[in-house]
DNA sequence: ATGATTTTACTTTTT
DNA sequence: GTAAAATCAT
């Protein structure tokens, strides 16, 4: 056959071809922004149902979000019909995962219908734990520990092989393993549960193992920088037998790995897959020249990673513009007046996209497009799912599907009021602790015994009984008309419309979630709180319309526009304030900054504020530059608009410049004295003690090398950003 | 048990 | 400045 002809290859360059046609067996894509990483995905997808005759319900593919997994399966019907593109497992991770655990529950010793807790869900429960364990909440965080737990899940270590070196670590494992004891009793699966339940049932069930190797004969990945240890592990168990694993990965797009990401997971696949196949993808279609050399300089900036030799056909282009506003509103103007113009000469709205870090950014941005009278749509930012109206009317089907649900019980089990307060709650969770059981068992319980006040009494027996009604009801109804009984038989129709116009709007809510039931028809119960768990963005499930789209840069990933404006590129910003204390949080910063720049095809708009509202209230501080643009090279740079050019102010203090040339660029200045030597023990308030290996100046920073003795290993610090202290000698 | 008042913490990124 | 949480008064 001659590939060249073959309708699937065609447009595909020779190396997207050979990575298309690549015999089967384990293989690596390494490829950079722009170079048609989704477009050989799905063609190879085609090629393996067309030419390998593989049937499609034996595919696998994994993408990191749900909207690239839609867009994969809207691409896929258009090239092979509706029937094989819905006979495809394709979602993420997560979504895959939910269906394998329902659907082999037993096996895995699930409740079929078991819950899913969103990450205000795991906060409520993680509190129950820090009162539960009577421990002072200043001191032990319910956040902090969330996060402990959640990156140990990710590690796939369990509560009893908890890593104790410190007393807080036997803190963690204690609570750790007492949450998972709180989300039983639910049964409840919080978002980590879903990967290491999946990771560990294949681990301790070979026929499970073996029945979905079977079924999943090829697996496709994307994205697979982003994966963490647990996703690996899965991956693995179901791939490694058969060795029909395809990935395609950029490690200078790893932006993740305060998820347990970790890019590492590129080179346990090359030692774990000896016969991996690796194809590079270098040549970019989307952006200008201009645009991928500014990118390039940037991503240069970071060391440890392959260099890469990105190249396009489309030479030249319009240079960058670079603009210091006076702060966030004149910032969000100016964005604003650029956008009308770019309209006024004929640009789409949606061709355009603003991009910034931190979703509160967006605000200001709303504003200035609100008052401009351009249409804008906003990626994530305030939740649907997680108004108090929508949570409460989720919490009550929740609560119909499954009873044991602790956090959606105590949710509304007195919302609205019905006489059910603090006391009598207490004795309902001193009966559950009893018998070890969900506080609805300890109510049923309490119920049947008559021990309660009449009152109290009548009070419970009135929820139970308006539950038990929908359960029954639930059987014959649809999910809408289950809402209409909850919202009637509740009160929380009447609760919610008290002529308020609050009221009226959260009211409205509550009707769009019905609405958005509706759309799908038939849908079961269970699925529609699964769907709702894991998109929960309502964005998502809108069309498409004709406007700017407003996003942060994580959420950029993976997509592309003509034209693209990056805000608030600020030190404190960019790299963010919570992010500079290491080497690597730095790195992944900049990477941020390099995938924000890569989305743009035309012209890249790169703007900062002279200074930046930081308080709660209306405070508003002066800022420095981001560190990141004194990398761009004068070549690239077009107008630098605004009051201050960057350059103009030095900057040396915060150059970390041994590897960037900024450093010959700024002034010089007197150098001082390093705070820490080699050898000082030191205390940093996460890694616990530790040891300093090394410290030496870099401009006006310290970097210290540390090596930590629990787990951590060893850190690179900036020792003037880390919680850091020397301790005392003896 | 509930409503009113004061206090406190909160914003990094997402499945 | 907001939303949740704690405290107080009824």
């Amino acid at each position: 056959m001659n590939d060249s002809t073959h309708p699937l290859l065609h447009g595909l360059n020779a190396q997207q071809r050979a990575a298309v046609t690549t015999p089967a067996g384990p293989v690596l894509v390494l490829a950079g922004p722009g170079s048609g990483k989704t477009r050989v995905l799905t063609h190879r997808i085609a090629w393996l149902l067309t030419e390998l005759r593989i049937p499609a319900w034996q595919v696998l593919a994994v993408t990191f979000t749900n909207r690239a997994a839609r867009e994969m399966r809207h691409r896929l019907t258009d090239m092979l019909g509706d029937t094989s593109a819905r006979e495809m497992t394709l979602g993420t991770f997560h979504a895959a995962c939910v269906r394998i655990l329902r659907r082999e529950a037993e096996a895995a010793n699930l409740a079929p219908n078991y819950a899913i807790f969103d990450s205000d869900d795991q906060l409520a429960v993680m509190k129950q734990v820090v009162k539960d364990m009577n421990l002072d909440d200043k001191r032990y965080k319910p956040r902090a520990l969330l996060n402990a737990v959640s990156s140990a899940k990710n590690e796939l270590i369990a509560p009893d092989a908890y890593p104790i070196h410190t007393y807080y670590d036997e803190i963690i494992a204690r609570a750790y393993g007492h949450y998972q004891q709180l989300l039983r009793n639910s049964d409840g699966l919080d978002f980590d549960d879903l990967l290491m339940k999946t990771a560990n049932l294949f681990r301790d069930n070979p026929l499970v193992r073996e029945k979905y190797q079977r079924r999943y004969r090829n697996i496709l990945v994307d994205e697979f920088q982003d994966t963490n240890m647990a996703q690996y592990v899965i991956l693995k168990a179901l791939g490694h037998e058969h060795q029909h694993l395809y990935v395609v990965a950029d490690e200078d797009q790893s932006i993740y790995s305060w998820r347990g990401a970790d890019y590492r997971n590129i080179r346990r696949l090359r030692e774990d897959f000896p016969k991996l196949t690796q194809y590079l993808l270098e040549e970019n279609y989307r952006s200008t020249q201009v645009i991928l050399d500014a990118a390039q300089a940037i991503i240069a900036g970071n060391r440890d990673r392959t260099p890469k030799h990105l190249y396009t056909h489309q030479p030249g282009g319009d240079l960058l513009t670079l603009h210091e506003a006076y702060d966030e509103q004149e910032e969000a103007e100016y964005v604003a007046r650029e956008i009308r113009a770019l309209l006024r000469s004929g640009r789409e709205p949606g061709a355009i996209a603003v991009m910034y870090r931190t979703n509160a950014q967006s605000r200001a941005l709303e504003e200035a497009l609100m008052k401009a009278g351009i249409p804008y749509r906003l990626i994530g930012g305030t939740r649907f799912y997680t108004r108090r109206e929508v949570k409460d009317i989720l919490a009550y089907l929740r609560l119909v599907n499954n009873p044991d649900d602790d956090v959606s019980f105590t949710r509304v089990i007195n919302v609205p009021r019905r006489g059910i307060g603090a006391k009598t709650l207490e004795a309902v969770a001193a009966q559950a602790r009893v018998q070890q059981g969900s506080l609805a068992k300890g109510m049923m319980a309490l119920l049947h015994a008559g021990t309660l006040s009449t009152r109290a009494h009548n009070a419970l027996l009135g929820f139970a009984s308006m539950l038990k009604q929908w359960r029954t009801a639930r059987e014959n109804v649809t999910v809408a008309a289950l809402i209409d009984h909850v919202v009637t038989d509740s009160g929380y129709e009447g609760y919610l419309r008290d002529g308020s116009d609050d009221g009226e709007s959260r009211w409205e809510n509550v009707m769009a979630l019905r609405g958005a039931v509706s759309d799908v028809p038939n849908i079961s119960l269970t699925d529609f709180l699964t769907e709702v768990a894991l998109v929960a963005d309502v964005d998502e499930l809108a069309e498409e319309i004709d406007a700017v789209t407003l996003l942060t840069l994580h959420s950029a990933k993976g997509l592309e526009y003509p034209v693209v404006f990056l805000t608030g590129l600020e030190e404190g910003m960019l790299p963010h304030s919570r992010s500079m204390e290491t080497l690597d949080d730095i790195a992944e910063e900049r990477r941020l900054l390099y995938v924000g720049m890569t989305r743009a095809e035309e012209r890249l708009v790169l703007s900062y504020a002279f200074r930046r509202g930081w308080g709660y209230y209306g405070s508003s501080e002066p800022t420095e530059p981001s560190r990141f643009l004194a990398d761009l090279p004068d070549e690239v740079l077009g107008q630098r608009q605004g009051r201050r050019a960057p350059q103009s102010t030095p900057r040396a203090s915060w150059s970390v410049g041994a590897w960037g040339q900024s450093s010959e660029r700024t002034a010089p200045r007197p150098q001082p004295e390093p705070e820490y030597r080699t050898g000082q023990r030191v205390r940093h308030t996460h890694y616990g003690e530790g040891m300093i290996i090394e410290s030496q100046m870099e401009g006006r920073d310290e970097m210290v090398t540390v090596m930590f003795s629990s787990g951590v290993g060893v850190k690179r610090l900036l020792a003037g950003m880390a919680p850091l202290e020397a301790l005392s000698e003896h």
